[in-house]
DNA sequence: GGATGGTCAGTAATCGTTTACAAAACGATA
DNA sequence: TATCGTTTTGTAAACGATTACTGACCATCC
């Protein structure tokens, strides 16, 4: 079938060990059979098999990032992980669907040794089994965390980030200020932080908080433009909103649009993640940026020098966050 | 270290023949044995190492996408892919970043027995190398074919397609058509089909060429703005764009909202792929749709097929389009 | 000339599984 | 009881690599 070592080996005239020793370190042995053995891999289209090598050095050089969905969001965020590792180690990325049974599945490519590291951002698996699974295997969380856990996580500070934004609205004369949210605190806890930010900006600044004004769902474009409906037919609708995401804050604009309301003078959008489209829909949308890269980078050093170190990572990493101003809201 | 069929034998009083069996078929094997072997495997929370199944068992039972960038349109694809072969394998995802060292250092993956196939959705990997690849490991093309390789091949009739846009604007009484497409025929042979088919189709109903009505450049969003410029500064602009990509579409969208055009009247702009995107912004935008999803599973089919079945796949399967009128052209 | 040391290469054990083959256990039959 | 089938189990050889250990070979030095 495939070409192994011992078949590079016979044909080079020399044993498997100096094939391998070639392969490697390639320091004890001479010149001339190492030229050998070269041009013998070469000729032969000689690749090592990655099962047997990893099997007897018992690493597998490759880590796995398991993504909720196939969304844009985490592009950045996988590229910093690539940069990050280089060419130590392999990067693979598998959908976890956001049902705990996949991703209980995708980390068990960590007790099989398929890959000696996992980074997942946002889990529906919960601190307990988390705590015990990142005791022993190399886990990372980027952007989301787990209520409770102690599992390595790098995010940004959303209840402060939340609490920008609503501060810089009052700053600017509103008072009616929305939030749109999701009810899944499960996988999202971040938009619970979000909301208690949001609640002590209010508080801070003596605004009553309106229940009416807080919609509470999903995290996608269907949801933005309903919560945009149920604003909008309110008594008195909210003059600024801030989403949980930008994916929200586009369906809110597509919305207000719709009714003629004029987004960025009688209703200010900012949205959160800065993904690509907040540049492509008119108006572009204000949005609060997470250093996806950086924070990709962050956590993916953390695994690599904890797996050096042979110890597993634990805590958190706070990144900085931005708010970019566009047309949706001034800010 | 970790926990090992040995360890798990010695636990249970049995050899390691029996483990393993009670691991698999487990038919030869006493019910009484079976139930005391299953029971340390759950106490002692033993999980086979793959390396070592995979390496006896000379397959790994994985397929690996490689995605030319961590964009949105591919999410139908590897879902339909993962559906298709649902328990049976598991699906990998690797970023290949349109460049041919990272695409081939991937395809080494096959090489080297860490997937069993792989799916490519556009290569820059010439077709020669290609096809000695292909003609050994069970490799995939979706959306994109690679010219002159016979590799297994599932997408799109695009010069059918763009030969189907054009028609219908004709049909409308447009003649000023124009055509923003990438200059990159290497990673992307269909926008040269797409291209031919708006040659066709023009030539087809007796309309001249014009030079000027044809952007090159690159498929973003950038792109999509530049082009917009370019067609509204000129003398006689066109009354209908088609773009090879939503995001292209997006931009020439936006950037002539900017210009007070009218979109879907004084222009009506076309997209391609039908990403989520094309619902967002205002006016949605009219495109042509690929059937991702079937794309995806028709090719893991193939691929599962022709895995089983111990040979290679070849070929092209040709799926059907689907041209979806929303805002931005009426077609 | 024999002891010493340094290079270089080979032998064989090992990583954790699966599985062909052999052996044991067991009940049934003669 | 001896024999024969059937289960059921164990032994050991793979799978393809790495690497500790050993030894061959050669040059150097007393």
């Amino acid at each position: 079938m495939s070409i192994t070592i011992k078949d590079v080996a016979k044909q080079a005239g020399v044993s498997v060990a100096t094939v391998s020793r070639v392969l490697n370190d390639s320091s004890a042995v001479s010149e001339e059979t190492a030229r050998i053995v070269n041009d013998v891999i070469e000729q032969m289209g000689y690749s090592p098999n990655l099962l047997g090598r990893n099997l007897r050095r018992r690493e597998t050089k490759s880590i796995l990032i398991v993504v909720p969905s196939t969304g844009s969001f985490y592009g950045g965020v996988i590229k910093g992980i690539q940069d990050e590792v280089e060419n130590d180690y392999d990067v693979l990325i598998a959908c976890g669907y956001s049902t705990r049974s996949t991703e209980l599945r995708l980390l068990g490519m960590l007790a099989n040794h398929t890959v000696d590291a996992a980074v997942l951002m946002g889990t529906r698996v919960e601190a307990k089994t988390l705590d015990a699974l990142s005791a022993v295997y190399h886990i990372g969380l980027c952007s989301e965390s787990v209520e409770g856990s102690n599992t390595l996580t790098v995010l940004i500070d959303n209840r402060q980030a939340a609490y920008d934004v609503i501060t810089r609205f009052i700053a600017n004369g509103k008072e009616r200020i929305a939030l749109v949210t999701t009810d899944d605190n499960i996988i999202a806890p971040s938009s619970d932080d979000r909301l208690r930010g949001y609640l002590e900006a209010l508080a801070d600044n003596g605004i009553e908080v309106r229940e009416e004004y807080i919609f509470r769902k999903d995290y996608d474009f269907t949801c933005g433009i309903e919560a945009a409906k149920r604003f909008l037919s309110l008594p008195e609708p909210p003059e600024a909103v801030l989403c949980i995401s930008d994916l929200l804050a586009a369906g809110v604009i597509k919305e207000a649009l719709r009714q003629g309301v004029t987004v960025g003078e009688d209703l200010e959008v900012c949205g959160f993640d800065n993904v690509e489209l907040c540049e492509m829909i008119t108006p572009m949308i204000t949005t609060v940026a997470q250093p996806a890269y950086q924070i990709g980078r962050t956590c993916a050093r953390s695994l690599v020098e904890s797996l050096r170190a042979g110890h597993t990572p634990h805590g958190t990493i706070i990144m900085d966050h931005e708010i970019i101003v566009r047309e949706s809201a001034k800010l």
